[in-house]
DNA sequence: CTCCTTGCCGAAACCGGTTTCGTAAATCAG
DNA sequence: CTGATTTACGAAACCGGTTTCGGCAAGGAG
């Protein structure tokens, strides 16, 4: 029935140093050593320094599975994606993944990738990842507003970090973009052309971004000193249809907006579309700035004001803080955020005074 | 100076039943379970059997780092990302990813992900994961034409698979979709049409897929019954400047075709932008097939005619033709092509006969 | 000069598997 | 019925590490 074993090229990995040829030159047994390089206190500093500087010079390095089958880590991070996950995933994740791997090979980690179509699976495939000690942590991209991966992981105690805040901060780490200050920044740039009347078409309110996003627009036109009308603000829009058909009900409007800002680029493309339907001249007619900085925005005409933001060093960021937090940093120490970077393109500009057209 | 080893939540895969539980669970010794589980033949028949069921009703699964400390192998796949490389490796990226992870989870094995950017360092990852033992085999994505990889893989005699396929095929499986056969194709669908001047707006030529889809278009002209004008082809658009100049200089020709093929999809949404500056309708003036099946496709008014490859199941179909050739399955059995699917939508139609625009 | 710590390291068990080797029982030939 | 093979499994070594335990030697207290 099942294939009988056959001889494989075991060749591979050719003679790679153990332990027990560090212990050898050096006259010491392998415990010694293993002791010194973990940095046991029972160790002198004098012989931890001979053998730190032994395995360096012999490019020795601990076999992560042979270590793990006792200890139970493996140096290696777990990234779960969620294929349900809307298509604005899709341009964030080549950059992503290299700074994860970049962040990672730096300490020596591995990253492993898995992925789920539902919740369901998403759970198992945790759960899967942990029990075979495919993963010491976990990288948990796009969170959501209580994330319910949170949860889970906060409750079984196993280290993660978010890409992303939560509100519930207990036992989180995470690594963001100010969202929040680039959409007021967004606003009292708008302002500061003129503008009076702003709208504002948020992403998916599952997300975390959403709420400090639209906190951020609403802060923004306080400090400008405009009002809020939630007349021009949509919510949930983020692929290129979505956006259009929001800028659509917002430009129906009596008094309709001059400008309007979009939590996320591909939101804004529909706005494009929109526009060009409704023969507005983006940048002159109808001012647009968005947030992530996607490709795409410098493709179009006239290129699209956004806040930029740099997946690749979110990556490399979150993988050094999870790093962090499995060697037991408190998570209070784990959390950073970013600005963004403002790309001010040509989709923004004074407004131009014309009749409402309806 | 390095921290002293804290106590830490041990209770993580908290008594997972091991080869000795399910041992004792029999009154068999593990030695004899591990031979069981491993098909070898001086197991009898119904004592495997019996170890079989047990292990399966006790939802008992080997430990894969603790085989690996011995055997060398980990149950999981390698996928390099090598970043170089142009934006187009992008999309394809999530769907990709999530076949593959899908197709080794389905065998239980794990993928691991590392990225180089530049040709020295790929190989370097590919060593250092080989050496510490972090994957059994790799993914090469994106096949190039005498691909470099294949031969450091070859002579380490590491198993491999390749997106794509290699004129000298010795020692190599591969997924491919037949996108010769998507332009022959290409062709003849225009030819159906009346066109008769047909240009070609190749991809990288560094890639092992030009070649193929230059020949399938040269095939597909002569099975037409059409000439190859040399004049008409381009080489290297694989973004949308790329293909908007190399559509340019095409329609500048004297005798400029009525339709233009890409090899790539991006290089079609150039002949778009192209069209646009110079007054052509897409779909009238001018016909456009192209092919990959990105979303953007869909996206742009007319819709991009295309041949569409699905990448998830690309990935899916190379994680279990890689693991079959990590148990050592021959190589000539793991080779599959399979064609694309062509998506007849808005860029082509009949010739529209027009005076030469120059 | 003892006695007791303390510092530092070796010996050995262990982790969860695999693989070699040996051997009792069953089978077979003569 | 005996001796030589097979068959089928147990015993034990091993893989490359970690961790517990024990003890020797140096140092400090009295």
């Amino acid at each position: 029935m099942a294939a009988a074993p056959a001889t494989l090229s075991n060749n591979r990995g050719a003679m790679r140093v153990t332990i027990t040829d560090v212990a050898e030159a050096l006259g010491l047994t392998k415990s010694t050593v293993s002791r010194a390089m973990n940095g046991y206190p029972d160790i002198s500093d004098a012989t931890q320094m001979r053998v730190k500087n032994m395995a360096a010079k012999m490019n020795y390095q601990p076999l992560s599975h042979a270590q793990a089958i006792k200890t139970g880590r493996t140096r290696s991070l777990g990234l779960v994606l969620q294929l349900s996950d809307h298509d604005a995933q899709r341009p964030f994740l080549a950059e992503f993944l290299a700074g994860l791997s970049a962040g990672a090979s730096a300490e020596s980690f591995t990253l492993t990738v898995a992925s789920a179509d539902n919740h369901e699976h998403l759970i198992k495939t945790f759960r899967a990842l942990l029990r075979d000690g495919k993963a010491d942590g976990f990288i948990l991209p796009r969170a959501m507003s209580d994330d319910p991966r949170v949860h889970l992981l906060r409750e079984a105690n196993v280290p993660f970090v978010l890409f992303g805040r939560q509100v519930v901060a207990a036992g989180c780490c995470w690594y963001d973009v100010r969202g929040e200050d680039a959409m007021r920044d967004a606003v009292l740039h708008l302002a500061s052309l003129g503008h009076r009347r702003i709208g504002f078409i948020n992403g998916g309110m599952i997300y975390a971004y959403a709420a400090l996003r639209r906190s951020g627009f609403e802060q923004g036109m306080r400090d400008a000193g405009l009002i809020v009308d939630k007349a021009l603000m949509r919510e949930n829009a983020v692929t290129i249809s979505e956006g259009a058909s929001a800028a659509d009900t917002i430009l129906d409007q009596l008094d309709a907006p001059t400008a309007i800002i979009c939590a996320v680029d591909f939101a804004a493309l529909g706005v494009y579309r929109t526009a060009q339907a409704r023969g507005l001249t983006i940048g002159k007619d109808l001012s647009v700035v968005a947030y992530d900085g996607i490709p795409e925005g410098a493709h179009v005409q006239p290129q699209l004001t956004t806040f930029s933001v740099d997946n690749r060093v979110a990556g490399s960021r979150l993988a050094t803080l999870l790093i962090r937090r499995i060697r037991n940093e408190p998570t209070e120490n784990l959390r950073e955020t970013v600005p963004a970077t403002f790309l001010d393109r040509g989709s923004t500009g004074p407004v131009n005074f014309r009749p409402t057209i309806n």
